[in-house]
RNA sequence: GCCCCGGUAGCUUAGCGGUUAUAGCAGCGGCCUUGUAAGCCGCGGGUCGCGGGUUCAAAUCCCGCCCGGGGCUCCA
């Protein structure tokens, strides 16, 4: 038995003629029902009334889940190519409907053995359309969502496994996780992908609290206004990660943020994935705006002239921004956005022995840039997805990637392609509601260089296509931010005092007189230490001290330094320490010696001045 | 898209049929001149998200819409 499930708004349908000599009797005038769940229904050979009872205990359980009760059981007979006889579905279609009838269901059916027309409006939500197969004698039940070809589905069958550094593949039912508990959220993340929380994720409230960024209701959800503090932050990472991805040798480059829809190139990109685009109207053209660099790198590289020797060649944006337009519902604080900041680096290899020395490169400079940006090995989890085929092909490179994780890593193989890559890998975070979110990812890309005309030419002068690998080296830097702030959380409920980095942090030294006749004392010092590239600034708000430096602690300023007579008698600062507790909280310390200490500690990593005035008393406050 | 929850001052929020709608923080004015996480006094600030309905009376109850959050689902 197969049925198409769709839960529709209406459906009109009108019996034509009748097809076949025991056709039931019906009226030959329009029916019109609303709010209904349309089942399209074909009985097949060795169809039981008993496959139809449990046909609708499925179909009654989801009434239930998206709260409706009314059923029209329409026949269809072009869902197989086995069908039962004409005789047996009647009778098993009426089975159903009584059935359903006894189950408190409002039933109706649409008459079986006639030609009919129909129109029908089809809800939006994602389970709206479902394809059921239910099978005869016991066997499971089968349900599967139609917007995916039934192939499709069969190719994308996922078998879970935790691949170990030493090279052990273990069925992920089979693993211990004893001791890897964030791969255990991980993998319980992916495979399951179900779960309750009614919480605000810990992160959008900390967002707000440090005057980072905002949501902008003005604006499509999603798409975030950022403070001057999260501007500062978010710009140091995105120099952080362009560095290095410089130095690893990459071309940097800019592309358009939208493009022609009905370009030839595109189309059939696009349309492997569902609507999920912005999309731009400018008089004669529909424009979508990129979800990644992909379009505007490739469609570069095909128009560029490129020999085996500059293989691998490395190209590389920051794109700011990249959109996808999510469903509203799918959308959580700074951990999914419609409008991102993404790196995107792409590498033309010119075989896959080139591509595996180029997939650990980059896989190690991904691990750099997480570590870099605050995030240690224990904070993210590795997944590697591949094909079996690849799998079977090329295992000792799989495994050694594993080895340079050095932790087990979640697989899923899949039985054959689907997607455009062989293997791909990613780095998740779990955070404090054990959601897991993908930061890092590499992939090897196997169809697009031809999908898109990029050629290079080998050493006999022969036209080649090269395979193209996929990096995001941080992931997307709103979502560094979140695992930072998330991060930040963990440290505070475990009783520890949560800070950014100190190269992150948006001021990095906070200067506070004790009166005001230290005032331009205070200016003094301060100018003195920003000119060795340290953000700094003074409060010189009207407070106590007291209220200055709660205020200071609250912003997670990590030095804060009072000036008062004694400082100045002696040249000796008190440095009050973030990280440090209790009585040591407060280091005596020669100015050049704490200089010195923010230097060494935010060597090679990027420097911004602070954007906002020095002085307290002339910066606006943005929230809290 | 669907389900659940929410929307009262810049922010957090009380009130949940009945005087002129609370309070804290922030802002502004003044006092205080401070030794390591909140000094004191005063002032200004509101189409209670929008529209309709019920009622003698609506922030409060009902309906519709808008916006936000969470969940489902999805994630190139």
């Amino acid at each position: 038995m197969k049925i198409l499930q769709l839960h529709s708004n209406f459906i009109e349908y009108r019996p034509v003629e009748k097809e076949i000599a025991i056709a039931e009797e019906a009226e030959p005038k329009v029916y019109r029902l609303e709010e209904v769940v349309v089942l399209f229904t074909c009985i097949e050979k060795g169809d039981t009334p008993e496959n139809a009872y449990r046909a609708i205990n499925e179909i009654k359980e989801f009434l239930d889940k998206v709260k409706a009760n009314r059923i029209l059981i329409y026949p269809y007979a072009h869902l197989s190519a086995d069908l039962a006889s004409p005789s047996e579905a009647i009778k098993i279609l009426r089975e159903m409907e009584s059935y359903a009838r006894e189950l408190g269901i409002e039933v109706y059916r649409a008459p079986f053995g006639w030609c009919k027309e129909f129109s029908i409006s089809v809800k939006g939500h994602p389970l709206a359309e479902q394809f059921k197969s239910i099978l005869a004698e016991g066997k499971t039940a089968k349900e599967e969502i139609v917007s995916r070809a039934l192939e499709a589905e069969e190719k994308l069958k996922s078998y879970w496994f935790i691949l170990k550094p030493d090279g052990e593949m273990i069925p992920v039912e089979e693993f211990d996780f004893v001791g890897y508990e964030n791969l255990k959220k991980l993998a319980s993340y992916e495979m399951a992908k179900s779960r309750v929380v009614h919480q605000q994720p810990p992160h959008t409230l900390l967002m707000r609290k440090l005057e980072i960024a905002d949501y902008e209701e003005a604006s499509d959800p999603g798409n975030f206004r950022w403070y001057p503090k999260g501007e500062l932050i978010k710009s140091l990472i995105e120099e952080y990660v362009t560095e290095k991805v410089i130095a690893y040798g990459a071309l940097k480059v800019e592309t358009p943020i939208m493009y022609d829809i009905n370009h030839p190139a595109l189309a059939s990109y696009l349309h492997r994935f569902p609507a999920r685009q912005y999309i731009v109207k400018s008089e004669d053209k529909d424009l979508f705006l990129r979800f990644s660099a992909c379009f505007g790198q490739f469609l570069m590289l095909s128009d560029a002239q490129i020999s085996y020797k500059h293989l691998p060649l490395r190209i590389y944006e920051m794109t700011h921004y990249s959109f996808r337009r999510e469903k509203s519902g799918e959308l959580a604080g700074l951990r999914r956005l419609r409008a991102f900041t993404m790196p995107d680096c792409h590498a033309l290899c010119a075989d896959m022995e080139q591509v595996k020395e180029e997939v650990i490169k980059r896989l190690k400079l991904s691990m750099e840039v997480l570590e870099g940006i605050g995030l240690t090995r224990d904070d993210y989890e590795m997944a590697i997805r591949f094909t079996k085929n690849f799998y079977e092909s090329n295992r000792d490179f799989i495994v050694s990637l594993v080895k340079i994780f050095g932790k087990p890593a979640l697989v899923e193989m899949w039985e054959e392609r689907f997607f455009y890559f062989v293997l791909k890998w990613e780095f998740n975070f779990i955070d404090n509601l054990d959601k897991a979110s993908a930061l890092s990812t590499d992939q090897i890309d196997v169809e697009n260089a031809e999908r898109y005309g990029i050629y290079y030419v080998d050493e006999k002068g022969e036209r080649k296509t090269p395979l193209i690998l996929h990096c995001s080296p941080s992931g997307a830097i709103e979502r560094d931010i979140y695992a930072l702030l998330e991060k930040a959380y963990r440290v505070y409920k475990s009783g520890s005092v949560p800070m950014l980095p100190l190269w992150l942090s948006p001021t990095q030294v906070r200067i506070i007189p004790i009166n005001e006749d230290f005032y331009s004392e205070c200016e003094k010092i301060t100018e003195e230490i920003a000119r060795h590239n340290i953000r700094v600034d003074w409060d010189d708000r009207p407070l106590t001290m007291q209220r200055k430096i709660r205020e200071a602690e609250m912003e997670w300023i990590p030095y804060i330094v009072v000036i008062g007579k004694e400082e100045v008698s002696t040249g000796l600062l008190a440095v009050r320490d973030r990280r440090l507790v209790g009585e040591q909280k407060i280091r005596k310390m020669r100015l050049e010696d704490l200089i010195d200490e923010i230097k060494k500690e935010t060597s090679g990593k990027p420097f911004k001045p602070l954007t906002m005035p020095a002085a307290l008393s002339k910066r606006p406050r943005f929230h809290r």
